[in-house]
DNA sequence: ACAAATAATATTGTATACAATACAATCGAG
DNA sequence: CTCGATTGTATTGTATACAATATTATTTGT
């Protein structure tokens, strides 16, 4: 193994890692753009999806995105009326996301995307397990 | 297993994807600011320091990246004179670009890096391999 | 030879990401 | 009680990403 063997792309964890994520993020935007919504706005609605209403700390901390991103997407999405922010009376500092109607309703469409993504990914279910399990590892545990 | 389940984060094997890149991004960050490098860059700055000189073509199709990405953070670059940018003489639609001296003194600080980040990644040489396996599955085999 | 197709790169527009900073509201030790 | 520390969001600045479009140069069919 030579000195600067560790620098060539295809001895790097970290590439395939970056370049397979943007990959599933094309597949992701045709798809998701019949719902006009981006990946990020995708995974901030199944949080409110799950949740109903829950603070914009809440958010960050499950997507592990900071308000740097979170603010003028959420603002942006309350704007195509998905959900409602509003602060909080009992402590002026939180604002909470509330899911709208018209964003519940975005559910059932949303509801055929994974099939349609996992039947273009063509990994056996061991291998899908075994990445999530592994990726999972690279997570802060928090 | 109800029929929205498949829209709940921990059922989705993009989103640990999306999140662990990122966050295997955020932890190169500080270590490749020593270098006045980002990740982006670095990456590019490996397609050089093994092949010296390349297409802007090339190195948008080791690195998955389409020239809106590419054209300015070569520019960039080149201002950083890390690199250089030229036309080439027999076909003009082509721009060459060329590692410079400062550029490949850049790689002795880089060898650094990997262990660096290695040490920080709690994965067992047998997950290393395995997601590394895996990941490659997801990428577009060209 | 030459118009149409193709190829390589650049530009524009939109949407993230995130570090750094700011700021307002609340908490907590003394 | 009160002021410094902490907490929750927002803003700013810089750097990607990528779809869509444009531009310029070669290639190709006839």
């Amino acid at each position: 193994m030579e000195k600067y063997d560790c620098l060539k792309l295809e001895n790097q964890l970290c590439f395939p890692l970056y370049a397979a994520s943007r990959e599933i993020l094309r597949m992701y935007t045709p798809l998701l753009k019949e719902l006009d919504l981006t990946y990020t706005q995708y995974i901030a609605m199944m949080v409110l999806w799950e949740k109903g209403e829950v603070t914009v700390g809440e958010i960050g901390k499950k997507l592990f995105l900071d308000t740097g991103t979170l603010s003028p997407l959420l603002k942006s999405m309350e704007k195509k009326n998905l959900l409602k922010r509003t602060r909080d009376s009992k402590d002026e500092r939180i604002v909470k996301i509330r899911i709208t109607n018209e964003g519940e309703a975005l559910k059932e469409k949303a509801a055929e995307i994974p099939s349609k993504i996992g039947s273009c990914v063509n990994l056996s279910k061991e291998e899908a397990e075994s990445l999530y399990r592994i990726l999972y590892k690279l997570l802060p545990s928090s």
